[in-house]
DNA sequence: CATGAATGAGTGTTCATTCAT
DNA sequence: AATGAATGAACACTCATTCAT
């Protein structure tokens, strides 16, 4: 299904063949193919959003490091649980689409957090937070996706805390 | 065309309209609508790999910085150019596609490339190469897709130093 | 349809209207338009096979041409049912083709077991059985397609006595 | 071309290239790729008629038995020279169409001559003549079919003495 | 005369959606 | 509520034919 055929390629009739149903049923819940998809993206959307209020106030020392470090571990998990979802929406990056819309925000919605709680005990700003928001949470985003898809399991969350390394440096430079 | 509405909606009607001629020109000229894209594709992952190639040594010290940003300003040049190919290419991530495997590689030897430049003169690595370049290569990705197609034109290239400046603190910590 | 267009020609847009139905529902009971031809045959090759094995011993008497008489009228009969299908099977000859083999064994089988119940009973060869046999169903085939499509209906079986003549004295020489 | 991929199958673009010309002299010649074909179908037509009037009387003797052999030799070698073109014949027997009046006329010339050739000596006759021609051009033709397309190069012509008996036993009995 | 790049109507096939049971 | 057979608009691709050079 949407894992491992996309947004496009799933059928509807893989979709209730895998869900046991019919086509019947599937419509009697969801209006369109689209609906269930959007469904899945609000779902998303709220998890992501509760991830990115849980990040706190990360300063320049080794407690913002660590701060950083462990959400950056809680938010492998969650993409873990949504990859495919969040896959699907890069798919369907075309302007004035509904999903890239409502990925946007969601994914809006925690670099714009990300930058927020960085920046608040930061003393310089090196950037404009929406750049800096989106470079970051892009980094994060395509290292998850890359320790998902890529990296054999075991060894899953062995790259976050070089990761949040990086991040940090990146805005704060090296630790004192 | 491909760069309004993506891969699998750009129809060959589409193509054919925008290009001015027929259905049967375009398959005198391509097999079919997907040897179109490999041919974008190809010659995209050409411009990206010579690129690669063209990054010198990036040192700690402000050379490196200054290395760094003329890098990133010709990526980002690059990137407006191949922007709709390279967006199609997330479009097509299902295992075994051929057009994932192209874009992979070709976006694997930038990453690959990156990290090797600014390794050589790094005193202690941070991560290990394959993570640190996927993480760079997203990061500086996405910043280049956040500038092509959100940021308003004229101030196109405003973000080069700031992200410059966010990868070498990533890598080498703030400036001495 | 089939029987006035031939396969090729017969679009499957034809054969949905004439049946009544859609295109969807044309490809949920067949992959595509050759399975479609290749049920038809099955069916026509399962009667043909059946026609064969109805022909009893035909020897060099009277008894041997009313034998040979009575089986060629229900040839006649079969042909009538199917001919459209076999016309079809002849447009398809190329090499390697699935329906002429399919028609090819099918028929085969009927040259076989004709000659060989004609042969039970003669005293010399006079001839090898494969080329009495295909020169023997191909007179039998061609008298039914002229009689189906030429001839006015109403003298329909007429000619099957006199070409049942032609056909034993062709074994026999004339009776005795 | 046609003589393996059948008419319908035969795209000009083969035609073209087999015979190192280009579309465009192709249409030089013919106004379409239908009157291609029809002028191979003239040219067939009238070597059938020719060969039709060189079938001197047969009678119910072994002389008759000479001459319908030494025709039917050289109808093989006819066949040979023309049976792609005939066998694409075959496959356009819809109603109305050219060809099929085209090809009915040139055998049934054939079919008819035939017949007034050996009835002209035959002292009662078996059938009427029309179904008798058709019948026995049936046979006669699918067995040079069998021979040309079947059968091994060199013993060709084997076939044609015991089909030669079988048609004139066919006509006048056993030979006396 | 000859060429072959360009054309576009026509064809087989797919798949989201509906509705009678 | 649940089903799944039926639908048909939409799409990728073919190939006979034309015409500027």
């Amino acid at each position: 299904m949407l894992a491992q055929r996309g947004y496009q390629a799933a059928r509807v009739d893989d979709i209730v063949r895998a869900a046991h149903t019919s086509h019947g049923t599937f419509y009697l819940y969801f209006a369109n193919k689209e609906e269930l998809f959007v469904a899945l993206a609000l779902d998303c959307a709220r998890d992501m959003t509760t991830l990115a209020s849980e990040l706190g106030p990360v300063d320049a020392g080794p407690a913002g490091l660590d701060e950083l470090t462990a959400w950056l571990a809680r938010f492998l998990a969650t993409y873990r649980h949504h990859g495919a979802v969040i896959r699907a929406w890069a798919e369907d990056q075309g302007p004035g689409r509904g999903l890239a819309r409502l990925g946007g925000s969601a994914f809006g919605d925690i670099a714009a957090s990300l930058v927020a709680r960085i920046r608040e005990t930061r003393p310089a700003p090196v950037t404009t937070p929406d750049l800096a928001g989106a470079a970051l949470l892009a980094m994060v985003e395509r290292f998850a996706d890359f320790v998902t898809t890529r990296a054999s399991p075991g060894d899953g969350d062995d790259g976050v805390a070089p990761l949040a390394v990086m991040v940090h440096r990146g805005f704060f430079g090296a630790p004192a």
